[in-house]
DNA sequence: AGTGTGACTTGGG
DNA sequence: ACCCAAGCCACAC
C-alpha cells in the first residue's frame, strides 16, 4: 500500500462519531490537497477491510455523495444514529458537523 | 500506452 | 442555488 493510502486510512479512521469529513478535506490532510478522487479510491478499496467508518465522508457541499438509494439509506440512517442530522436530500450542515482536527469540541 | 471511470472539487455563469 | 466544464489521481482494460 502507498503510504499516501496509509494516510487517508488513518484520516478516515480519526473522524470522530458525530462528525463528517469532505473528500478534499481527507486528501488534505493526508497531504494532497488535489487527490479527493483518490480518497473515493480508498474508500472502495479499503472500506470493508479496515472497518473504516466511510459514511463520515460527505461531498464538499455537505451532500451524501453515493449514488444508490440504498446506500444512500444506509449512510443516512448510521450518521443519524450518532446525531448527524441529515435532510430529506441528503444534505449535511457542515458549519455543525464537519471534523476540525485540533478543535478542543 | 491510450482511454474510460469514479462515493470529487473548484470556478464561472 | 443549480448546471457545466476542467482539473484531478490511481486503477482497470
Amino acid at each position: 500500500m502507498q503510504p499516501f493510502t496509509q494516510r487517508v486510512v488513518e484520516t478516515i479512521k480519526s473522524i470522530p462519531e458525530g462528525k463528517v469529513a469532505t473528500y478534499g478535506q481527507i486528501a488534505e490532510l493526508a497531504g494532497s490537497r488535489r487527490a479527493a478522487r483518490r480518497v473515493v479510491w480508498v474508500l472502495h478499496a479499503m472500506s470493508e477491510a479496515h472497518g473504516l467508518p466511510w459514511h463520515r465522508v460527505v461531498s464538499a457541499s455537505g451532500e451524501i455523495a453515493l449514488r444508490d438509494d440504498e446506500a444512500r439509506m444506509m449512510q443516512t440512517m448510521l450518521l443519524e444514529h450518532e446525531g448527524v442530522e441529515v435532510d430529506d436530500r441528503g444534505r449535511i450542515d457542515l458549519d455543525r458537523y464537519r471534523y476540525r482536527p485540533g478543535d478542543a469540541d
